[in-house]
DNA sequence: TGATATGTTATCTT
DNA sequence: CAAGATAACATATC
């Protein structure tokens, strides 16, 4: 699923090849997949691609900017050809390339948005974990509040923005730290290894350029599939060893998602 | 056929 | 009232 490290992904490589791009035309084939005025964004300069959360957003010189969330399974993908099957949205560019955005399952979204609303948006988004604002002293007050368990809270993204459901199962197992434990009962200590843990995984899943889970939808802008999925430690790997001790990873549903965990060694 | 997958939000419940 | 729990969204795949 796209979460930071494949937003992050797409973001600095899209970043790259249509900074300074104009954006010629605008072509809608699923009316649900686009809100706003596509005529505002035509014509307009694209002045920098940036990620936020789980979103992207196209900047465009008239202070409007494209914001994109692909949700479970949206692709942006920047080609020469046709659309394809499930191609919701695609955009012409002045170099002749074009932005397909492709989403099966149509949950995602183009938005047209003004910046000033960008900012009341961002408003409603948790610290970003790159942030150097992040701080063990952050976790720990944010966890104090809720007796959740401690894996709902890491997705919950008006706390923390960008962590998915791969990276939430990672990092705590990378912690030692059972997704079950209710956030307020985590030691000091435990809470600034799993911060740690947090940055080295998602570090690590941009690196290899995301996670490309099985045949799911995440793809590089040139089509191509991350890497990290080949080192993944507990997602999806119910009923294989623990890599660390050995024990059998087990595979619970918290708040109606997949949680996978090491019964021996995540405390 | 039914279970499973999932990010976000709407809605129901406590 | 607020926090928490759950359903809904859409569709493919196992």
């Amino acid at each position: 699923m796209p979460e930071l490290p494949e937003v992050e992904t797409i973001s600095r490589q899209l970043h790259q090849a249509l900074k300074g791009q104009k954006i010629i035309k605008v072509t809608i084939l699923s009316a649900k997949n686009f809100v706003g005025n596509p005529q505002e964004v035509v014509g307009q300069r694209i002045i920098a691609v940036e990620r936020r959360a789980k979103m992207i957003w196209f900047k465009l010189a008239n202070n409007l900017t494209l914001a994109v969330h692909l949700k479970l399974t949206g692709q942006l993908i920047l080609g020469q050809g046709q659309p394809g099957k499930y191609t919701r949205v695609f955009i012409d560019l002045g170099s002749g390339q074009k932005l397909f955005f492709n989403d099966v399952r149509k949950f995602g979204w183009m938005k047209v948005i003004k910046n000033r609303e960008l900012a009341k948006m961002n408003l409603d988004f948790g610290l970003e974990p790159f942030d150097k604002t992040f701080t063990s002293d952050y976790l720990k007050k944010v966890f104090s509040r809720t007796s959740k368990p401690v894996k709902l809270v890491l997705l919950d993204q008006t706390k923390i923005a960008g962590i998915g459901n791969i990276y939430a199962n990672e990092a705590l197992f990378a912690a030692g730290i059972a997704p079950s434990r209710p956030a307020k009962g985590l030691s000091n200590k435990e809470i600034k290894k799993l911060r740690a843990e947090i940055l080295k995984v998602l570090q690590a899943a941009i690196k290899y350029k995301g996670t490309s889970d099985r045949d799911e939808a995440y793809r590089q802008i040139d089509g191509a599939k991350g890497q990290f999925q080949n080192f993944l430690q507990v997602y999806r790997r119910q009923g294989q060893k623990c890599p660390r001790c050995g024990g059998m990873i087990k595979r619970i549903a918290l708040g109606g998602r997949g949680t996978f965990f090491c019964s021996y060694c995540q405390k």
